[in-house]
DNA sequence: CTGAAAGCGCTAACAC
DNA sequence: GTGTTAGCGCTTTCAG
């Protein structure tokens, strides 16, 4: 493979001017530039990214680290494409690069900052993690290293993050449904420690200020928690649901889109009349929700741009002296069968 | 960020024992050893990959292209993030990193072979690519550039490549649809030049095939097109298969899975029997094959194996006068109410 | 067993 | 405008 040498012995030049060339640097004479710019072309020659970044200490590639676990939920590989794809939009971009982490585990203690420590990469975006370890947030303060974290808002105030609006959205979700006459609202939550989710925690919290605000009867509002955030749990919940007698909500916000897809399952080979007897809504929009018959209304979230604008904080945060930064995007309602737009 | 001078100095030695250490060589006493490792850890070193890679001409990294309109594809989105997924398993089995380059564009002249030529990584990955450009081959070949091929049969040898049977798949699913009794076999493939498959070509070769081979009446066979691979056209196909009267096939083979589920959803809202009136598989055991009911019977795509598999050729490729190498995996038919296993 | 010197490919700083 | 020198962090080769 070619080398600036070799490009400046073709040209009859000595490989600064090469470089400078290469750089598009302008104290060079057009004569000379276009005779190097003509060898460049017959060696093909690239600039070799590692001479270059060793001696700039600039690699220009990001790092993406996502904990193996979330990728083998059906979900986490739905949302992690959409985030990749928008991460990668910004870099091409920026002519960054992007090296994808296939370490990242969150509970056995590889180390999710090597790629940073190795200079392989300038700056790192965690995707999915429920909670960042403490050693590594530490590490992370100590020694400055760049991180954006996208879906989690770690309580350290050095690291940048994108998130959603999730305490918003449970709010809106509640306005919703009771706009569409509905007025006993549950909500299905999970209830495992190692699933805990700040989002779903957020959505629920926006959904119970609202109906303390409305001064709801609190026999009127119930919270259900299911083992798993699966179909099988939606349709298990479902005949819970029926059971419930004539006191069961007639307005439910689900934590995710999987969970309701269960419920509708369920609620049609039961005859359930939907949204007569029972509006709801999921979270995420995945397309799956659309498929099924009645049609999942839920909250879109905006995973390219979370995935866009974690980049550009990164980038910020790199600048001298930038401070962290955070950004929280909100989700747009989506209307469907089950709880259509309100008039 | 330390350095191997800095650890050197922290335990009293030069700098190339910290570098011994640090590789593991045995020529260093044991005592040093450790004074060194307990330096390392105390100022959290880890070797600069720049120094060392430009050293040794050997990045430690896999480059992975994919062109962004695959991805823009639902089916795209799936078959990509598992293939990935076996790609990453090898990176992590061998201590490799993976650029996933955000430039790969088949018609634009983008360059895919840049983070190999700026020496970002030591080999290349094209996944989902219906045809790399001639110009792109010839590079390859001129400069021995490590590469390998999934899902393509790129048709120059010294490209390595990983594809499944997919005539061997084409053939079996005849096999399978005569033992349920069908004898007028229709194959549904999609007729567009820039879409052209070659994995869907060899299904329907592999069909034709077998159905030569029991010597069946010409007129028992048909092949439709159709214009895209989505579940519209499905759909659509139907009502055309509805009207084509009594010398409609009784078994088909689609193929994808989106328009077999397609063709379901149309057919269950016009009655009609399944499997009793038409019998049909499609390819690739998506998860929304199993959503639909009734469920889609499909031939399942080993993807993350073949992930695995790719990279391991690659390694190979890299190694001194290695040859390319070329691997055809088996599909797994996966029975559904579609098609069911044969008694 | 340990160290000194050279060089991987590149660019910044300083001559000419 | 162009070339020379030094150095980024590391490993390999050769001395001690």
């Amino acid at each position: 493979m070619a080398t600036q040498k070799d490009v400046a012995q073709r040209a009859g030049v000595s490989f600064i001017t090469v470089s400078r060339v290469v750089n598009g640097l302008d104290n060079v004479k057009e004569e000379t530039r276009l005779r190097v710019e003509e060898a460049i072309r017959e060696l093909r020659y690239h600039p070799n990214h590692l001479g270059r970044a060793l001696n700039q200490g600039k690699t220009g590639t990001w790092g993406v680290e996502t904990p193996i676990s979330i990728r083998s939920h059906f979900w986490g590989e739905q949302y992690l494409i959409a985030i990749l794809d928008g991460i990668e939009r910004r870099c091409r971009d920026t002519h960054q690069d992007l090296i994808l982490s296939t370490e990242a585990s969150e509970n056995q203690s590889s180390d999710v900052l090597r790629l940073y420590r190795q200079k392989k990469v300038d700056g790192l975006v965690f995707i999915g993690f429920q909670r960042i370890a403490a050693h590594v947030i530490e590490e992370i303060r100590e020694d400055h290293i760049p991180c954006v974290v996208i879906a989690e808002r770690p309580d350290e105030p050095s690291v940048s993050w994108v998130d959603t609006q999730n305490f918003e959205a449970g709010l809106e979700a509640v306005v919703r449904l009771t706009q569409a006459g509905k007025n006993k609202i549950g909500f299905v939550v999970h209830d495992q420690a190692e699933l805990y989710n700040f989002n779903v925690d957020q959505r629920l919290a926006g959904g119970l200020a609202e109906l303390n605000r409305l001064g709801a009867d609190k026999s009127l509002r119930s919270i259900f928690t299911v083992n798993d955030l699966g179909e099988a749990e939606g349709e298990a919940f479902f005949y819970r649901w029926q059971n419930l007698g004539r006191n069961r909500p007639d307005g439910l916000v689900f934590g995710n889109d999987l969970l309701a897809i269960g419920f509708t399952r369920a609620a049609i080979e039961a005859g359930t009349n939907i949204p007569q007897d029972v509006a709801y809504v999921g979270f995420d929009a995945l397309p799956q929700g659309r498929w099924v018959r009645p049609q999942l209304a839920s909250f879109a979230q905006p995973f390219g741009q979370m995935g866009y604008e974690a980049v550009k904080l990164l980038e910020q945060r790199c600048q001298k002296q930038a401070e962290p930064r955070f950004l929280t995007l909100p989700l747009t309602f989506q209307p469907g069968d089950t709880l259509p737009q309100s008039p």
